[in-house]
DNA sequence: TAATTTATTTGACTTACGTCAAAGATTCTC
DNA sequence: GAGAATCTTTGACGTAAGTCAAATAAATTA
C-alpha cells in the first residue's frame, strides 16, 4: 500500500480519513510472467497500481504484428485511462513481463471515492495531464529518423527498461527491426 | 458562442445558470494567417475554442526542423491540456493556417468556474480521456511504415485535412519528405 | 545435464525513401 | 497584371534499414 500513498502524495496530502477510505476500496493481485491483465477491445474496469514486476502494453496491428506502447514498471499507475474513464473499449493489450503484483480498484469504488472526496478530482486531472505528457514524449521518440537515436533517447530517458526488456519487445516500442536494434547495439 | 456549447452538450446538459456563467468568462480574438499563438517553452495561460479557421501545432526539434503534430479546425478545442492544466511550459507552437477567429477563457476564471460547478470536473475528465484517445490515434498513425498507407490512413481519418492544409504541413505531420508525399499522391 | 525453446547476433541482399537539384504551378503583393 | 514568393512536381542517386536465412547464445524445462 505505502508505494501508492508515495505516488499519490506527489499530488496532494492525504488525510488518514482519506487513507481509510483508500484502504477500503483497494484489492490485491499477484500474477506470473506472461500473463495477460487486459485484452484489447474489452472494457477496462479496474485501474491498477503495480507493486512489484512491471508489464508491456501493445496492439496488434492490420498485419497482426505486436506493436508494443509502453513499458510499466513498480511505482506506476497502470491504467489505460480512455478506456477507464469513459468506460469504453479499450486499444491496448498488457501483459506482464515478470511475476508482478498489483493494487486495483474498480471504477464503480473509484468513482465513489471521488465524491466522497472530491479534492482528488483534481489529483486525478494532473495524473491525466501528465498522462498527456509522457505521450507527448513518446511521439517525439518515434519521430527521430534515425535508429541510433531513438535508441540512444531511449537509454537516456528509461534507463530501466533496456536491462529488464527482451530485445525484441524493446525493438518493436521504438519501431524498428529486432536485427536493427541489435546491430545498433553493437555499434555498427 | 454557440458552436462551444454544443461542443460541451455533447458531455453534459447546461443550465441557463451555467450558460451566463459561461458567457462570463469568455471572450474572443481573431487573427489573421500565420500568426503565432503560442510559443513552445511558454506557460499556456488560455483555453481556447476555434470558432472560424484552423490552427498548425508543432514543435522544432534538435535539428531545427519543425514537426507538426496536429491540426484543429473550427468547432474543436485548441489547448495544451498538459500546459494549461499543470500551468508547466509547453511543449508546442501554435500558428493559425488561415485567418482565424478564436474564444478562449483564462486559466483562473476556468478554475473558478469549475470550483463554482463542480460538475463540470467530470466533462474536463471525459475531455482529457477523449485527448489521449486522440494522441493514441495519430501514435498509431506514425507506426504504420510504408508512407502510402500513412497517407492513406489520413485521409480516411482527416479528410478535411488534406483539402485545407499545405503538402508541407502534411508531409511533416505524417514524417515523410516533401517530395515523398508528392510523389505517393501522383501514385507513383 | 541434456533437450528444447527462446533470444540475440551476423551476413547477404533489396528497396523505400531521404536528399539535392531544377522545373512548373499557384498564390501573393505591389 | 507583372514580378516575387511560395508551393508542388519530377528526376537522379545514395543509403539506412527491412527481410530472409542461418549461426550462436542464453534461458527453460523435462
Amino acid at each position: 500500500m505505502q508505494p501508492v500513498i508515495d505516488f499519490i502524495s506527489t499530488y496532494t496530502d492525504i488525510s488518514n480519513e482519506e487513507m481509510n477510505a483508500m484502504l477500503g476500496i483497494i484489492h490485491t493481485s499477484s500474477h506470473q510472467k506472461n500473463e495477460i491483465l487486459h485484452r484489447q477491445g474489452s472494457i477496462t474496469t479496474r485501474a491498477a497500481f503495480i507493486i512489484k514486476g512491471g508489464v508491456r502494453s501493445f496492439y496488434t496491428d492490420e498485419n497482426g504484428v505486436e506493436r508494443i506502447t509502453a513499458f510499466k514498471f513498480e511505482n506506476q499507475p497502470l491504467v489505460p485511462f480512455e478506456s477507464f474513464i469513459q468506460q469504453t473499449p479499450s486499444q491496448l493489450n498488457a501483459v506482464t513481463l515478470e511475476p508482478t503484483e498489483l493494487i486495483w480498484t474498480s471504477h464503480g469504488e473509484f468513482l465513489s471515492f471521488l465524491e466522497t472526496f472530491p479534492k482528488y478530482e483534481k489529483v486525478l486531472r494532473n495524473i491525466l495531464s501528465k498522462n498527456l505528457m509522457l505521450q507527448n514524449e513518446q511521439a517525439k521518440l518515434l519521430r527521430i529518423n534515425a535508429s541510433r537515436e531513438r535508441y540512444e533517447m531511449l537509454c537516456k530517458m528509461h534507463p530501466e527498461v533496456i536491462q529488464r526488456v527482451p530485445l525484441k519487445y524493446i525493438a518493436s516500442y521504438l519501431d524498428m527491426a529486432l536485427e536493427t536494434l541489435s546491430r545498433v547495439r553493437a555499434g555498427k
